[in-house]
DNA sequence: CGGAATATTCGGTTGATGCCGAATATACCG
DNA sequence: CGGTATATTCGGCATCAACCGAATATTCCG
C-alpha cells in the first residue's frame, strides 16, 4: 500500500511503460502455452514460439538460453522440431560465422497447410493402403462376416478418399486464395 | 510346412476363410493405431476403435476387456476420453440394466467438427482475450518497444479473427453441406 | 589446415503418463 | 429397499518423455 498505485497516468509512463510492456508479453506468450499444449506441443515450445514472435530481429542461441533458461540442447532439439513443423525458420547472419538464428513463422496458414502436407497426407496415405489391402483380401472370401467387413472398409476408403481431395485443395491453394475463399463461404 | 498353402482356392474358404477376415482386420486396426498417434492419441485408443469400427453391434466393457487384453479399467477411462472426443458412442440396450455398451462414430467430419467447437473454439478464445488485454496494455505506453510489440499483437489477433471465422463456417455447415462445398471447390 | 566458436548428440536423471487391480460407487432388479 | 451386476475411481508400479550437462561434431575464419 505505497503512495502509488494504479498507474493511469500517462506521466508515469518513463516508469510504467517497459514493464507494462513486459507484462503484456508474458501474457501473450502464457497464452502460447497453453495453445501449444492444445495442440499436443510441449509448453516450453509455445514460450520459445513466444519470445520469438516478439523479437524484431532473428534471434540466436544463446540468447534464447538467456531469455528461457533453458538448456542450449534443450532449445537445440526444440528448435529443430520446430522447423519441421514450419513454426520457426533458420537464418543464418553473414559475418557471424556459424552462429544460428531463429525467427517465428507468423503466418499460420502456412504452418497448418504443411502440417497436412507431411503428417496428415501421410496417415491418410497409410490407411489408404491398409484399406485396399483388406478389401482385396475380403474380396476373396465368401462369409457373411466377411460382407459386413467389407462393407465399412469401403465406407471408410470413400471418407479417406474425400479427405484425400480436401487436403489437396487445401495444401494446394495460395494463402491469399484461401483467405479469399474464407471471405466467400462466409458471406453465402 | 502342411500341405495346404496359398488360400487362392475358394474351396478352402471355410478353413482360409475366417483367419483371412482376421488378419484383414488385424490390418486395418493396426493403422488406427498409427493414426491415433498421428493425432495425440495413445495406440491403444486406435486398437479399441477399431474393435468398434468392425462390430455390428455396440459392444460392452467386458466385450472389449476380452477383445483387447486390457483391463476394465483402462477401457473405462479410455472410452470416457474418446466420448468426449466424440470417437465413440454410449448406448444402453434396454432389458440389460446397468450395462454399457458403445459403438464407433464413422463420420469423421462429426468428430472434427467437435473438436474444432470444443478445444479450437476455446484455444482461439483464450489467445483473443491475453491479445486483446496486451492491445490495451500497450496501447497507453509511449515507447518504441511497446509500438513494436503492439502491430505484433494486433496482426495476430486479425489472423486469429479469420480463424474464428473459418472455425464458425465448418462448425456451422452439416457435412452434407461441407461435402458439397468441396466437391464445388475441387472442380474450380 | 588448425583452432576457435558454435551446434548437436548422447547418457543419465527426474517428472509425467499408461496401465493395472483392488476398493468404491452407481444403477437396476426383484 | 437390499442385493447383485456393473462401472468408475484411486494408489501404485513400470515405462516413456523432457530436460540437463558433458562429450562430440560441425562450421567458419585466419
Amino acid at each position: 500500500m505505497t503512495t502509488d498505485d494504479s498507474s493511469e497516468d500517462p506521466a508515469d509512463g518513463d516508469a510504467a511503460g517497459p514493464e507494462a510492456v513486459e507484462r503484456a508479453r508474458e501474457r501473450v506468450i502464457e497464452a502460447m502455452e497453453r495453445s501449444a499444449e492444445i495442440y499436443g506441443l510441449n509448453r516450453s515450445y509455445g514460450r520459445l514460439y513466444g519470445t520469438l514472435f516478439f523479437a524484431d530481429d532473428p534471434v540466436s542461441l544463446d540468447e534464447l538460453v538467456a531469455e528461457s533458461g533453458y538448456a542450449k540442447s534443450t532449445i537445440s532439439t526444440a528448435m529443430k522440431d520446430m522447423e519441421r513443423l514450419h513454426l520457426v525458420h533458420r537464418r543464418s547472419v553473414p559475418g557471424e560465422g556459424k552462429k544460428a538464428f531463429f525467427e517465428a513463422e507468423r503466418d499460420f496458414w502456412t504452418v497448418l497447410q504443411e502440417f497436412l502436407r507431411r503428417e496428415v497426407r501421410r496417415e491418410i496415405d497409410t490407411m489408404t493402403r491398409a484399406l485396399e489391402e483388406a478389401e482385396a483380401a475380403l474380396e476373396g472370401v465368401d462369409d457373411e462376416r466377411a460382407r459386413s467387413d467389407l462393407e465399412k472398409v469401403r465406407d471408410l476408403r470413400r471418407t479417406y478418399e474425400r479427405s484425400e481431395q480436401l487436403v489437396g485443395i487445401l495444401t494446394g491453394s495460395s494463402v491469399d486464395r484461401l483467405t479469399g475463399l474464407v471471405d466467400r463461404l462466409r458471406r453465402e
